[in-house]
DNA sequence: GCAATCCTGTAACGGATGTTACATTTTTAA
DNA sequence: TTAAAAATGTAACATCCGTTACAGGATTGC
């Protein structure tokens, strides 16, 4: 990772990994939100930047690691993943296209990943390093405007997982967690967006348990589950069992 | 709430209220780090803002609410705490001067305080819009700067948070939190910087359950802990609670 | 269409930890 | 200094949930 920051170089307009490639993936990053094509592409192309392509499996970056750059996916997706001091594995996150990461943690004082970043499948990255970074919002506000949006958004999501792994014993995170997506779908009726498996990793809990958990609330009448579909039926009991 | 925006006015040289009274522990504050006196008075007084008086144990914005203003904390202490569905207090975090709050919920999709805010002693805060801050920044990128290191600090805390929360078991939690104050401290005496009480909100415990670990870690002769001094005895032997 | 892989359903057992209650010590405020 | 409040020590009991194990079902990839 150390030299990471000496092998971005000017792209010239035939390269093959040439950001022109994905400018289509590019404006549609949040970063870019508000701002068209040909000006986004002039801004990359006076912008020092690099294209990494990652074969499926590869790992990006370590937990631990310097961070350098922002991160963009323009092609593939990614995950983010946590592991013990014996080597288990605790998804934290996936990530895909248009999304960025590294994010929050280019600047601070301890810029390093939180994460070991591992491409899930075949993946294609645009690195700008910091110090453009900061050079590209003295040229576009918008872009700053966007970024600082970006990282508020990331605060939030990270403010929102720890307020539900705060609360005390798995029934209560899964009551949160269920009345959360209500809330979110506007409906009572919910699909699930994660495995029983997943679902026990964000709760810091097990598999077997969390499943047992939705068949007890099942079996209560205060859910109603069919594999990935899930229908709040008591809602008022369902808040209670956060209690 | 909603009304807050309007009621921030220039203020004048001779204002009861005025920054000029703070200035002192203004520069303190991360965001002008770097910045003198003279420079960070002269960015101040030609942007909007006020200087909101708290008394002890007045709330000064309720989760959900709307963030309007970057707020700086120039004399006394707040506290941010989320409660539950049924009013139980869960201590998020205390800040003090010359900290911020609400840094990474001025911008983003939801900008909405994630806690509340409750002033714990007498307490003086300075407020500085949205608007205003994007322009303070296009005046000093000194201060963007700082300002995209405190949020990403945000971001390390919370993202820190997270990973000891999806420890699994108490034991787990307990014994990373140690072993990370030990890194912090570098040395094996460790004075803990939280009552049982907080350290059983942090992990979404027990006081008792706390405490009875505590006394357990003791007995097994890995910890040596009288009151809020604890000396790590057997590192490796912690490190294995965490498996 | 088949195999391999992943996801899910289910159950017995035991241990970790939440609950409750009260005494004791320490800190804070008056 | 003294009273009040907060923090801590401790114990018995109940229970949630982690562990382990296996089988059936669903998806994916070839």
């Amino acid at each position: 990772m150390k030299e990471e920051i000496d092998l971005i170089t000017p792209c010239s307009a035939n390269c093959e990994y040439c950001f022109l490639n994905y400018t289509g993936s590019l404006i549609q990053n949040p970063l870019f939100r508000g701002i068209d094509k040909e000006t986004a592409g002039r801004l990359i192309k006076n912008t020092r930047h690099q294209v990494k392509k990652l074969k499926k499996g590869e790992i990006f970056a370590h937990e631990g690691d310097p961070v350098f750059n922002l991160i963009i996916i323009v092609q593939g997706t990614v995950a983010g993943e946590m592991m013990d001091l014996h080597g288990n594995m605790l998804l934290v996150e996936k990530r895909t296209v248009p999304q960025s990461f590294a994010t929050a943690f280019l600047f601070g004082k301890k810029t390093s990943y939180p994460v070991t970043i591992t491409a899930t499948e075949e993946t294609k990255l645009l690195l700008i390093s910091r110090q453009d970074l900061l050079t590209l919002f003295t040229q576009s506000s918008e872009i700053m405007k966007n970024y600082l949006d970006t990282i508020a958004d990331r605060a939030q999501f990270l403010s929102g997982r720890i307020k539900l792994l705060s609360l005390p014993g798995l029934r209560a995170k899964l009551a949160a967690y269920l009345l959360e997506l209500m809330k979110q779908a506007g409906n009572r009726e919910i699909n699930l967006p994660h495995t029983q498996q997943e679902l026990a990793e964000m709760f810091a809990s097990t598999r077997p348990s969390v499943g047992r958990l939705i068949r007890e609330l099942h079996a209560e009448g205060i859910i109603g589950a069919r594999g990935k579909k899930v229908t709040i039926l008591k809602v008022q009991k369902l808040k209670d069992c956060i209690k």
